[in-house]
DNA sequence: AAGTATACCGAAAAATTATTCGGTATATGA
DNA sequence: TCATATACCGAATAATTTTTCGGTATACTT
């Protein structure tokens, strides 16, 4: 059976938080989640360079925190459908100022660390 | 010569600003360079649980990505202080809605996965 | 002279995370 | 029947991050 090697960081407001989101998928993940459910082979689809199993296992601990649930749909192939819960989508507005900050200063850092440097 | 393995990731602007902040004691750093510049072994006062020599490590990469700036003080023995830059102050805000949203959500954490569960 | 404190660094070890590979099970379509 | 597709999982490996340990150098205090 399945069990989380490290659990929720709850030392710190800041740590707690961060933890939940700051493995290299989870915050993709999210974010596509936030308007339409999504079947794993979709996420797939369009997070391409996550591996699938690698997807499987960050949508397990999201689910496990909470902030996605999971639908079964008992049909055969199997379906089954992620979405974001309202504890997730309540981070979202974390997850969009990420997202202006890195639109803002993206051209910065591609000038110091992009290919042509 | 010390040099970065992972560089920031430009793939896309969440996880670009993502990259510069989800290790372990990132984040920390920056919130506790918020108000006042420290030197090292303050750091270390705050933080006692980082080791000394994560400190060096991440502080190093903050500075080089830009959040941190570094003035060494040519004194005996040697002093040096680290403080945020502009840049890094722009992220003030997200830390602030993660500790936010940490606050927030405490107790739901520590009912799932605190020491009495 | 010896101990203390500062900052910093290299190397190795430990811990954690990410990825790959192969396998289960089910039903559909060719 | 065979290939395909779905979802999922275990185990091993690879990659990365974090930590520990020991060492450099300097000057002050005792």
């Amino acid at each position: 059976m399945y069990e989380r090697k490290i659990p929720v960081d709850l030392s710190c407001p800041l740590r707690l938080t961060m933890s939940l989101i700051d493995s290299k998928w989870k915050s993709c993940i999210l974010d596509e989640l936030r308007d339409t459910s999504m079947r794993p082979s979709e996420l797939h689809k369009v997070l391409p360079e996550a591996a699938p199993r690698v997807l499987d296992l960050q949508l397990k601990e999201l689910v496990e925190d909470g902030l996605v649930a999971k639908t079964i749909y008992p049909e055969l192939p199997p379906r089954s459908e992620y979405s974001i819960t309202e504890l997730g989508r309540s981070l979202l507005p974390i997850l969009d100022a990420m997202i202006e900050w890195g639109e803002i200063n993206q051209d910065l850092f591609e000038k110091k660390y992009g290919p042509q440097r």
